[in-house]
DNA sequence: TAAAAATACTCCATAGGTATTTTAT
DNA sequence: ATAAAATACCTATGGAGTATTTTTA
């Protein structure tokens, strides 16, 4: 069974913007590169399906009717319309213009990503970055449930729908109280804090920063004996302020100086941290990879200062 | 030489939504009435014309992409459009929306026109009105022209390119000064009047009303010996008024009363005077045939009062 | 009467159908 | 393993061509 033809097509229209303009069906076959039978057919299709008369037909000079001038608008505004759709679902494509749903860990705020963002806005104006703080287990939920697009996490999702890019490494530093009796013996290692509490964080989902943390204190030798696990590091470097033990952290996080904290160089110790960019492999959206590219060549540049 | 295809036509554009909704292609395919096949090759083509890839294929659930959801917008915004044109060209078509132009002579406002246009105006409000006051040979040119749809003129335009249909007859009434020693001896006959200049308007273009005039004047056996010819009724007044001879104005005109005017019954006369509708025989708008068809109803209406 | 649009017919490009294979979960 | 989309191939509608007639100014 054939289903019913609606017959308003683009061509048609396209037909009636030629012949409205040049007020002439040879010219406007002409223009059309078509010949004039087919024209007239295709005109008279159109009146028919509209159920209008849109051409006064004298032989001097047809001319439109009001009904036709009023299609005529229509037509034009179609047309543009069209363009429009056209340009607009081409430069999304490309991935030059759009949305970018970007999730990321806090302790990245510290590092590159200000730049990043910085860099990506001015390469893309016209894709809309929406930005928001986490950590690991909402940016590995809002992944999957395709809420972002992109998740920064430290040190990455493991899930095999998530394809996971290291970035930014850094070297960890301690974070201890400054009021600390340590800060008289550096250079400091792990191993002789073996008896302080650990603050780490977080705990879950794996692998998480607290492994790393783990796994560095393996590599000297021990595992620490009291371990305090919170949320986020801000908890963490709070929590170290008041006296709850030490903690390790990013370096990048401890450049940036907090009340109460003081960071210092970790010895004999090669453990690194980095973040990473996230994202669905299924996600084909072109906009990541522009994402990742500025990424990328900002990370190729010598870190300033 | 067959034409470049643009193949972004309005049916693919519907297959779009249907699949773009339903996420799912057997599904759309039912709801389009047609087999899964040639839909997943329409849209295929689609998205090779558009140079954008539309919908994310994985088997459970496919997905629009950002390009997709851009284009389902457009889409939509363009479906909508179309049947707004459609809707918009149907009712102007069929004379229920559009623009009517208007043009009458002065004397007309005096009998039926206003009542006419407030009837015009209730029953067809979509019908935007344009209304020009001018004199026969202006309402003529104009017509010719295609400058105005309709002319209310007195009593006809004499033209192969012009129907014109009668209108509000009426018999004439003599109109002198208020001081006229005529006053006494009522009822008039023009005859009785043949030394009195007589004003008369307007010459141009044939047939016109000083023709009506002049033609029952030789019903009565003569020609005026002195005739004065102005442009309209408003001027012959007041040529009236002043004591420069008597004229002759259809009834309506003087039933409204003049300043210094009296108007007066002619007796053992039955000359009449009528307006017309004209329009040009070539302009097949409905809007014409709504306006003639609203003068008819009013005129078969016992005259009120 | 002559210029232009409408009609008559022919052809083929492409939308759409059926059968089948490939893909992805 | 299976549901769903893609591919292969065939059919037929309808858009476009050429030749001709009709219309109207």
């Amino acid at each position: 069974m054939q289903r019913k033809e609606p017959a308003l097509n683009l061509k048609r229209l396209e037909y009636f913007l030629a012949v409205a303009e040049e007020l002439h069906f040879g010219r406007a076959a002409e223009r059309l590169e078509m010949a004039q039978p087919p024209l007239s057919r295709q005109i008279m299709q159109l009146e028919e399906e509209l159920d209008a008369t849109l051409f006064d037909r004298g032989r001097g000079q047809i001319r439109l009717t009001q009904a036709g001038e009023a299609l005529l608008g229509h037509a034009r505004a179609m047309v543009f319309a069209i363009e429009e759709a056209r340009r607009d679902v081409r430069l999304i494509d490309q991935g030059a213009k759009g949305r970018l749903r970007v999730g990321f860990v806090g302790s990245a705020t510290h590092g590159v990503l200000p730049n990043l963002i910085k860099s990506f806005r001015r390469t893309y104006p016209e894709i809309s970055l929406s930005l928001s703080a986490m950590n690991n287990a909402q940016l590995h939920r809002s992944l999957i449930r395709r809420e972002l697009d992109i998740a920064i996490a430290r040190p990455g999702l493991d899930d095999a729908e998530i394809k996971s890019l290291p970035f930014q490494e850094e070297p960890l530093v301690l974070a201890c109280s400054d009021t600390a009796e340590i800060l008289t013996r550096a250079p400091v290692t792990l191993a002789s804090l073996q008896d302080m509490p650990f603050v780490l964080y977080p705990e879950q989902p794996r692998p998480s920063f607290a492994d790393t943390v783990l796994a560095a204190c393996s590599a000297e030798g021990f595992t620490p004996e009291r371990k305090v696990f919170c949320m986020d590091y801000q908890t963490a470097i709070s929590l170290v302020a008041v006296g709850e033990g030490v903690s390790v952290v990013p370096r990048s996080v401890g450049n940036s100086g907090h009340q109460g904290v003081r960071f210092l160089p970790l010895a004999n110790n090669d453990a690194r941290t980095s973040l990473s960019i996230n994202y669905r492999i299924d996600n084909r959206e072109r906009h990541i990879l522009r994402f990742a590219e500025i990424a990328r060549k900002l990370m190729l540049k010598p870190p300033a200062a």
